[in-house]
DNA sequence: GTCAACGTTATTGTTTACAATCCTGCAAAC
DNA sequence: GTTTGCAGGATTGTAAACAATAACGTTGAC
């Protein structure tokens, strides 16, 4: 791991001899750190040295300390008293527990886009379900899984509901590396295409409790998958 | 509205000890500050200056700032770039859009509930039963609030959903002063009861299905009377 | 009288230094 | 052989000092 891989940004006026620049503030630091959790790059229970990381991310240890506590707030990472903080390794037990909640809320959104999509949206659900109906012929797995997402989060939007977008994001956030396996396990799209093309036909029909049943019963398929996957 | 300037709530700890004490670990004053927001002693758009806020908890401004932080995440209080943090004031809309979100994790949890539900837990709910009609016969506001409270708190519980259980609990702190002004609406006792009834009715009918209606209804129903109030 | 430039003050953002705590390894005693 | 006590080092928790920013009031010009 390289220490002093950062740009040597050298004062103009010779003389200086500070060769450090550092500064990232907090707030940037935070998404950063997320970022990096989130994609993988810090897998779970790696410790998060607080010195460490103001190398790497050329912080201050005092910002370095605030992300922690942000992330911890945020269910990423696990903290313990003077024991330092490393990142939440999720449990089967818990991935399944997020996405019941996650059914629970988003067939509450999808009753609600159902009765408010307006042609715009319909159009542009239609055109989704096209894609992935697509993407499932010929294989394509990633863009599959760019539909999926698209498909969440434009029903989430259709809602209106910001609590809802807001509690979502954030257990997804936690569960992100499930949904990620599950994507890229060969027959899924398979069962879950026609769940999702119910889900739209339903919103599509401005059919609020036709919606919510589907969507309900998607993620309760999701659910079962993570519960089989086990690993 | 007035700029009125830093909190001057008295610290929770009762005893006044030495003048000279600077040390509240963090952990601690994020419990004190978050208990002072949610109880009311700090009011909505309360500014949160960070040096008065360390001398009224005997706290260094380093721990003060991270409680800031981890609170804001939590929702509880509101950020901007150097221009401070206040209490963050939650709208009728958003207090509305809380209660349905609690509505749908909710009932999932009632619906759970029914799945699960043991002898001893049945002779509890039965006893809420009785205590909530007692108390809306007699008139005790306070207590039929405790039962409520009990009342939820049991079905999450029950539920075993402890994401659900989290969720709820963070979600329920930002919109508390909503529960609060409803809970002293008269008359607003003798609508809920009947509702409360059939949910622990369904729950201990073992019917899952009726018991998530009933749920849900009850908790639509607050949501109505939320955007009622308005005030 | 209004408006704009400017300096002052209050408050936050950041960094550094210091103290407290915990884990590790080793040696000595039982 | 197991356990107990004790340095030593690593890491977190805390505090204070420093720098940067934005709000405020004042002065001066038009």
């Amino acid at each position: 791991m390289p220490k002093e891989s950062s740009a040597t940004a050298e004062a103009p006026h010779g003389a200086e001899r500070s060769r450090r620049t550092p500064s990232t503030p907090a707030p940037q630091l935070v998404a950063m750190l997320r970022d990096a959790i989130v994609s993988g790059h810090l897998v779970p229970n790696q410790r998060l040295v607080e010195a460490d990381l103001s190398e790497e991310y050329n912080a201050s240890r005092g910002n370095v300390r605030i992300a922690l506590s942000e992330l911890s707030v945020e269910g990423l990472v696990e903290r313990v008293q003077n024991r330092g903080a490393r990142v939440r390794a999720v449990s089967v037990q818990e991935a399944v527990e997020i996405t019941e909640v996650r059914g629970a809320i988003e067939a509450m959104c999808a009753s609600k886009a159902a009765k408010r999509a307006g042609p715009d949206e319909i159009r542009t659900l239609r055109s989704i379900a096209e894609r992935m109906t697509h993407a499932v012929e010929t294989g394509l797995l990633t863009e599959y899984s760019q539909c999926n997402k698209d498909l969440h989060s434009l029903i989430i939007t259709m809602s209106g509901q910001r609590t809802a977008a807001e509690t979502i994001k954030r257990l997804r956030g936690q569960a992100v590396r499930y949904q990620f396996r599950l994507s890229n396990h060969p027959g899924r799209p398979s069962v879950s295409l026609p769940q999702h093309l119910a889900i739209i036909e339903a919103v599509c029909s401005h059919d609020p409790d036709a919606a919510s049943e589907a969507m309900s019963r998607h993620l309760e398929s999701v659910a079962e998958a993570i519960r089989s996957s086990d690993a």
